[in-house]
DNA sequence: CTGGTGCGTTAACACATGTTAGGAAGAAGG
DNA sequence: CCTTCTTCCTAACATGTGTTAACGCACCAG
């Protein structure tokens, strides 16, 4: 399987041969699997691992003492769950599973062990970390500045981006494994709401989403219905347009750029699946 | 005068004399002040320095194409206001001035040579970064789960603290430099819903807010409006009770600790004022 | 003193979203 | 096949928050 850390990381830094192998390591240590539903980690625990997200997805949420739940962020295969147990002694929020995920548990050593090794490495997570608040940012300019029909069209039109970003988003059709309910718990929007935003995005035909999978009918559609801007995920070199990420996303995040490397999602796998190593 | 920034680092880590002295250093860059209203850093900019906010306070914010703006932080003094500079090429929000604020301007070479110095130092500033993702993730759970009283009172208790830290919310009075209309575009409400919330904060005796300057009358009942919970701010020494730090917030974050450290907020100044170098 | 200008304050009304409740459709399991 | 459970869907009603508009007050400049 591609290394979809590295296929995330490419995105900032272009790293060499011995880097990737170092990468590829990671992926050796032992995966768990969690239900859906099921907590991976939860709010207090200290955490000797690191979590990465290998199928599945996950995420962090938090949870009221009134019962209430708001999903502060998604985890897509790729994505890292805990960097930050390098530094703060707990988590102060939980990690769950929202589909039947697979983790790899990297030792917290290990981990810090490379990046000490390379520098490349440590801006990557920098990176990495600072795109993550960057997106919480993004998130909180939805609740505040955007009403329902935006703040959803905006999350499916990130989600689009980030698995064409890891090679799983052919044909502008990805896995789409949130509930309303949890849809709901992310945008901070009762289920039923959730519902009535669905049957007009349906309607005003952007989307098809059947059986836990989207399809974006037509994308200039959906980014204009988020008022979605690109800079926010820091796609470094696609925004500069480096060949070797620049067709994963690129029409997405700047339609002029379309064309040059269009239709090149199906072309992902033989590209970068076996460029990892 | 002390070192801000000292005295929010040492909330997580102890520095010694050499680390104080260099984090001194920092201090004596060109400072620059900007008025009320005025922008900082563009959304968009390259910047080559580090802001250190000394006096006053500024927002992370962001202006929607519909002229909405949400306000996703504030930053008071000691806080960094860029530290993404390191990694990411451009700014994604902007930092303006919400009063007339001084900051020191450090060269960004300075501080990554700094960091690869001490690498305590490295781990101050990731906690400083993930800390400030923390917080973030707070501001969303308040935006979903939270109605506007509940908002408010958050975010009026979570300052409150982090005067207390850099040692200026003696009595429980500090200086709450928002108009109406900012405190709405932190929280996604309306002035006029603002306006309607402070009254009735008001009216239950929780809090006076008169010419900028903000007393909590009723700490307790405050942190009970807010739904508070004190793990978010990560303030790792505080809830070690070190007694170095944990006198300035300690019986914020936990009620119990109280007694041990009452009434400490004024001897803030003799312990600290002169114990950064 | 006088006229701005920004901020706080209220009031009346409109509407997006929440609440409650129940039924339909599909998946899972015996 | 039937039962059970989850998720989706819809309807009627309730309400928190937004909108607009107007007035007062403090502060400042001339």
């Amino acid at each position: 399987m591609a290394n979809l850390l590295t296929m995330k990381l490419e995105q900032f830094i272009d790293f060499d041969p011995g880097e990737r192998a170092r990468l590829d390591e990671l992926l050796s240590y032992p995966t768990e699997t969690y239900e859906r539903g099921k907590p991976i980690i939860r709010e207090g625990a200290k955490v000797p691992n690191i979590y990465l997200v290998l199928t599945g997805l996950a995420a962090r949420s938090k949870t009221l003492r009134n019962g209430e739940r708001q999903i502060m962020a998604l985890l897509v295969p790729g994505d890292l769950c805990d960097v930050e147990v390098f530094v703060l002694e707990r988590m102060d929020h939980d990690i769950i599973a929202l589909a039947e995920t697979t983790c790899v548990l990297i030792p917290a050593e290990v981990l810090e062990g490379l990046l000490s090794e390379f520098s490349k490495l440590t801006k990557a997570l920098w990176w990495s970390t600072m795109t993550d608040s960057a997106v919480l940012r993004q998130w909180i300019v939805g609740h505040g500045a955007r009403d329902s029909r935006e703040q959803i069209a905006h999350l499916m039109y990130e989600m689009l981006i980030r698995y064409r970003i890891i090679g799983q988003a052919a044909n502008d059709t990805f896995p789409f494994l949130l509930t309303q309910e949890e849809l709901g718990d992310a945008t901070g929007i009762t289920s039923v709401h959730v519902n009535r935003t669905l049957q007009q995005l349906r309607s005003e035909g952007l989307i098809d989403l059947r059986n836990r999978t989207l399809t974006v009918l037509d994308t200039d559609g959906l980014r204009k219905a988020a008022q979605y801007e690109s800079a926010y995920l820091h796609l470094t070199r696609t925004e500069r347009r480096d060949e070797e990420v620049s067709g994963r996303a690129g029409d997405l995040v700047d339609p002029s750029h379309r064309g040059a490397v269009r239709d090149t999602a199906e072309k992902i796998s033989s590209l970068f699946g076996s460029g990892t190593s």
